[in-house]
DNA sequence: AAGACTAACAAACGACCGTTTGGTATTACC
DNA sequence: GGTAATACCAAACGGTCGTTTGTTAGTCTT
């Protein structure tokens, strides 16, 4: 009776990705503490204690999928600038990608967005180290803008509208291109300079 | 043995308030989830099935604070609209006192930013009703500035950068009155027009 | 082919969860 | 002063939590 073989796959970790990919998932739409290990091992079909075979415990996957989250997020913007241009222009393809990713495309990134440090406390200063990871390159483009005062409270106030958007946005109404369009156009331009007077 | 009245306060809701207090600043630093009802009721100083005697669940007491966080914020920026001005200055002077209340005043409004519907599924569009309370009050203010496009990105890029403030804002650095000022000045004139030039 | 290794199961652990029940002491009301 | 109402205690309910332990079955190495 061996025509029911590959069944177990043994050595290599094969449900590894799906135990991290689905932890995401739920993390991102119920939040840490709304997501209990047995969420996450009925939807990979296995049981809870199997999750042990992988991360040594919940705030340990927690950490997995926040660095790969943060990892997705900068490699997009990072892919996102590859094709030069302008300060300005660079700025608003960072968004473009930041908000791609975030809204649209990986619940890793959801979740560095939505679960605070402060919501695993003992693994709190870890979090914050893989959010600062990301903030840093942020900091670093505002800085190419060379503006006159206030990068600090710049790129605070865009990376705080970026980030909020994960409350309100749904798919169909503004997409992720236009939303960066237009933060990046008011906060350059203004309100006052926006449009063609009537 | 009469010497000890007034122990039991008996028929006025006398502690009450003080559950709704705890639960506040408890929901405020650890969520929804994260608070059970035993840490509220060790932080006043009564056993978890007396909380029953005031609120029928705990999602009903999350209403409450939901409630009451709402009506602090609304009643503080209305406050601070009393002194009339211009519609720029009546936003910036909204922005401020929202950030107070936010950020220094009440773990209420804290909580109103912090616990997101969708933690309590039950009772998600009963919390989401009482946040658009707030929200078309904003709207208001901004159709007030009558704005040529956009009206809607402005809102909501506004309040998002606001109510993001609560992830990053520790006492001792910028103050909610310089915060309101920089996002208010930024998204009105644009970073181009900042300071003087070198 | 034998042995080391490991993913996963099966089952349970103690702790904690939101909530309920019943009793007790105090207060307000007629 | 008797009675109803209430704020709270005391104790427990069933359920779920993160985690541990022991075992089984398959793979990899040699």
């Amino acid at each position: 009776m061996s025509n029911k073989t590959a069944v177990r796959p043994g050595r290599q970790d094969s449900r590894r990705p799906l135990v991290e990919e689905a932890a995401a998932r739920l993390f991102a739409t119920h939040g840490f503490h709304g997501t209990s290990l047995r969420d996450i091992a009925r939807e990979v079909g296995m049981l809870p204690g199997s999750i042990y075979c992988h991360f040594a415990s919940k705030t340990d996957l927690l950490i997995a999928v926040y660095e790969a989250g943060v990892n997705r997020i900068l490699d997009r913007v990072e892919q996102a600038l590859e094709a030069g241009g302008g300060p300005w222009d660079r700025l608003e393809r960072a968004c473009r990608a930041h908000l791609e990713v975030l809204l649209e495309d990986s619940p890793y990134a959801k979740v560095v967005i939505r679960v605070l440090p402060g919501d695993a406390p003992e693994v709190a200063a870890e979090l914050t180290r893989l959010r600062d990871r990301y903030e840093a390159r942020f900091t670093a483009l505002v800085e190419d803008l060379a503006l006159n005062r206030d990068p600090a409270q710049f790129r605070l106030m865009l990376l705080g509208a970026l980030n909020w958007t994960q409350t309100w946005y749904r798919p169909g109404r503004a997409n992720p291109a236009e939303i960066a369009g237009h933060y990046v156009r008011l906060l350059r331009d203004g309100a006052l300079q926006e449009g063609e007077p009537a």
